[in-house]
DNA sequence: AACTTATTCAACCGCATAATG
DNA sequence: ACATTATGCGGTTGAATAAGT
């Protein structure tokens, strides 16, 4: 996989990205922000097509992108929003702070909604996350995905050390992640007293929406 | 230890819609 | 009004790896 060779030109590149590519696409949407996404890979010299680019970006590379295990409170939300609007992945994600459509997906259907893959169909029924007590495979997926995503972190690493960004307005998040939700800027209010002046955001900040969800009934949600 | 099966998740594909000329 | 291009979304796949035998 990868490169594909056509006809002895170099196709664009497919398949995982590596460190540099991740370094070129980060430096060069920090200087020249994001968007156009064509003329992006062209512009910053990545053999990619502007959908490879975005979708890296916006998963995994871009700021605020949050890592690791969904919380119990994601969970209910989750369910309660795909109870409500079915699989409107990007709407859910709207309303759970720093996770992607694809995370979601990937959530949902293996930790909610299984359906099994592959030859043998008879194995367990569907066993409802609801326990939410993190599986065997749960916590073996925290060390499984860290291979690849231990390349981002590596990359950020890398990144806030050579990099002097500018930190990410509060209020740009928001409208990521916030937009459709009742009392946005009471929110944004708040935690933005958490938000660090590096790139990225504090503990403070998640604990703060955590606690978010606690106070906040879905039902109060548009 | 070697092999098979199950699981995860990053990334791709195709389609729909929006934006632009 | 139409054609073309860009963007966004949801479904699906496949490599990597864990778990089981």
């Amino acid at each position: 996989m990868g490169t594909r060779m056509c006809g002895g030109e170099p196709a664009v590149r497919k398949g995982p990205w590596t460190l540099e590519e991740d370094l070129i696409l980060v430096s060069y949407i920090s200087q020249n922000g994001e968007g156009s996404w064509d003329n992006l890979a062209r512009s910053a010299g990545l053999n990619r097509n502007g959908k490879s680019c975005r979708l890296r970006w916006l998963n995994y590379l871009r700021p605020g992108v949050r890592r690791g295990s969904i919380t119990p409170e994601e969970d209910m939300v989750i369910r309660e929003l795909h109870s409500r609007w079915g699989n409107r992945w990007s709407k859910i994600a709207k309303h759970l702070p720093g996770r992607t459509d694809n995370e979601i997906k990937n959530y949902w259907r293996t930790k909610i909604h299984r359906k099994p893959r592959g030859r043998s169909q008879l194995q367990e029924p569907c066993e409802d996350a609801m326990g939410m007590g993190m599986s065997t495979s749960e916590a073996a997926s925290t060390s499984a995905s860290s291979s690849q995503s231990q390349a981002s972190s590596t990359v950020w690493d890398e990144y806030m050390q050579a990099s002097s960004l500018p930190h990410p307005e509060l209020a740009s998040f928001a409208a990521d992640h916030h937009l459709e939700m009742a009392g946005v800027d009471e929110v944004a209010a708040a935690a933005a007293q958490f938000v660090p002046t590096e790139f990225g955001f504090n503990d403070g900040f998640w604990n703060f929406v955590d606690n978010f969800w606690e106070t906040m009934p879905v039902s109060d949600m548009v």
